[in-house]
DNA sequence: GGCGTTGCCGAAACCGGTTTCGGACCCGAA
DNA sequence: TTCGGGTCCGAAACCGGTTTCGGCAACGCC
């Protein structure tokens, strides 16, 4: 001990570099290292930058859970994700999650992961995290419509910052990508191509983007100067058996579409099931563009033609504001917007049978057993 | 204050209920109550009850990161996962972390996730997370031929669990599944089925689940007395324009199988793009089993036969075995296996068509385009 | 009755930081 | 010279827990 630099002391016994270690080498109080470090007024700058260079030289890295005690924060973004509800979000969640841990390792912020069945278990996993405060502030995906999480935080003052606009905005921050702007090009698209008979396949009605994407849809079809068709935008699939069901729904009509516009891509994967029992070739007798950029469906065949989310950029700029939401902006502020891109992969195509066509070639598929459709209720 | 139980003093102002408020309710000190609750055996059962029951009325929990700072256990599990390398782990990524954070959630641990492009990345991860010791221990998935996340954690001597066998098992705890199994069972399956020329396209070479899967298929050839043929078994693919790589490779053989094996999903999926572009049908001309359980097999025709992993159970089994590895078990009683189930669903039928035949139907479907496969290169 | 145990708990130090408070020092102005 | 006002840093309290140490009281024992 006596003799040696302090840094030795340290080093030697493999003990980690605390505040005193760094204080002690450069003759001065713990108080003095940490507000230097910290960026107080009343540190000058010879002192604050003998002290940088020391903590570097030492390697001294505050422990962020020391520093919570006192300051109440610990420098984590919390996130609960849903299993349960329906596997719509799953595709993409590695993405997501890089690009949330991403951005955080950038500002030296962890991400605090848990996992739930239902919307109960997410609120209590909140309570739980909160409680024990594993976060300083959550990133809430799926917006619902009246989301209980939304309320939940609101109401004990965490910050939070949503992936998709809420419908009561009070309060809140998000990061959204415009899926009405998608559902709207993929009407043109469609429309461009010829198609005058288009069907929507809405996604999980209890989010908000699914009105979003509905509002596209029809805004589309106004932009084009087509009527909408109630009979042909009443479905909603959030996985492919609903999907599979909705285009059967569809194209057992005596007048079908010509195309589809899912809301979702893991509902389009539904029609390739169901286009295959039909009869139909996807791209030629039946076109569909859907929402998401779902992995699967770049294997099918044709590959499913959508407007990709970049989940990843997604989760850096939810990090972001969630950073900046903690650290006490104000959240009007604090509200994004993206867009989706299309891929035009080959599932949408020139329509090559009118609906009555289609309708016949249905027909002439299942032969006598007309009852197909109502055999898997 | 005056009069007022202690319980109402902090609810009434919203305050967090401390280990203070506990031991002046009850009339005794800090020391009694953490005592109690931590279960030291200088605390009378009486005492200890009346701490237990107060703590519960009162709702106290205690802060993990305030114990921390004198434990330095903070009850957390550190997972890095690498998003760089190949696509093969990112399918079931929400399955295996709905595991690890429900087993942590039961036992009162949390999930820190942190993700990384490549292997330089995840092991400045480890240090960076080690550093600031936001977690006790790390589970690590796809355990590689020679580990460097092993070594690192070996010398900082920081508990880990690994997602796979290691080559060098001292001083390592891991849960796996036999890959080895699967592959076995799938080429008696496909010799049950007829199969005599049957190929294996193993996965990524780097990692130590390759080496077991290998000898798996090798095992199974000698089970069922089929002689090895090496042209056969050269081709390896992590992803699915690899897998058609290979899949081209082996069927341009003048004499190719009429089986494959796949060591991974996503590599099979390669092999339906490029049965589509020989003019081969899968499950009929040439049948193909691989492993993983991947979701984008299930929506390919026909949906691919593949031995699934229960990813969940083995994020729960890994989350548990760490914590007691945390905890201080040795871990040579902390390795535990599992079995991958076999899925049927079609890509593997009786051989239709002889390797002679096979070969003729390629020639007919690619025509005078004889240099095919070379094109993409 | 004196004495060593044992059971049980309080007092206080400690963990690694942050933050408040006050005081030493220097400067310029009165 | 004195005084007011900054500048800059040390001393010490504090955050919410854990852990060591020591002491009191009751007990059994010779």
């Amino acid at each position: 001990m006596t003799g040696f630099p302090a840094q030795n002391s340290a080093a030697a016994h493999n003990r980690r570099v605390t505040i005193s270690d760094v204080s002690d080498a450069l003759g001065v109080t713990k108080s003095t290292v940490s507000r230097a470090l910290n960026g107080y007024p009343d540190i000058s700058d010879q002192t604050r930058n003998r002290v940088a260079q020391m903590a570097k030289k030492l390697g001294y890295h505050p422990l962020s859970h020391a520093q919570a005690i006192k300051t109440g924060r610990i420098r984590s973004l919390g996130l609960v994700v849903q299993s349960g509800d329906h596997d719509g979000s799953r595709p993409f969640l590695a993405d997501f999650l890089a690009g949330i841990s991403f951005a955080a390792t950038s500002e030296g912020w962890t991400l605090t992961l848990a996992s739930s069945e239902n919307e109960a278990g997410t609120l209590n996993m909140l309570k739980t995290l909160l409680r024990e405060r594993k976060a300083d502030g959550f990133i809430l995906p799926r917006t619902a419509m009246d989301d209980a999480r939304v309320n939940l935080l609101r109401a004990s003052q965490t910050p939070f910052v949503l992936f998709g606009r809420p419908d009561d905005e009070a309060g809140c921050a998000w990061f959204d990508v415009l899926g009405e702007n998608a559902m709207e090009q993929a009407v043109e698209h469609l429309f461009k191509l010829g198609h005058r008979h288009i069907g929507f396949v809405n996604g999980g009605l209890c989010y908000t983007y699914s009105k979003a994407r509905r509002a596209g849809f029809i805004k589309g079809m106004a932009n084009v100067g087509l009527r909408l068709d109630p009979a042909l935008m009443t479905q909603s699939a959030v996985d492919a058996k609903a999907g599979a069901q909705a285009a059967m729904t569809l194209l057992r009509l005596s007048a079908p579409p010509t195309a589809i516009v899912y809301a979702v891509d893991i509902g389009a994967l539904g029609l390739y099931r169901t286009a295959d029992q039909l009869g139909l070739t996807i791209g030629q007798d039946i076109s569909v563009i859907a929402y998401d950029g779902a992995p699967e469906g770049a294997y099918l065949t044709p590959p499913l033609s959508t407007f990709a989310v970049r989940y990843r950029e997604a989760g850096e700029k939810l990090a972001h504001l969630l950073i900046r939401r903690v650290r006490g902006e104000p959240p009007e502020e604090l509200r994004e917007t993206a867009l989706a891109d299309f891929l035009d992969k080959g599932s949408a195509g020139p329509p090559r049978l009118t609906p009555v066509q289609i309708a016949k070639t249905i027909r002439a598929t299942l032969g006598p057993n007309l009852q197909y459709g109502r055999k898997d209720q």
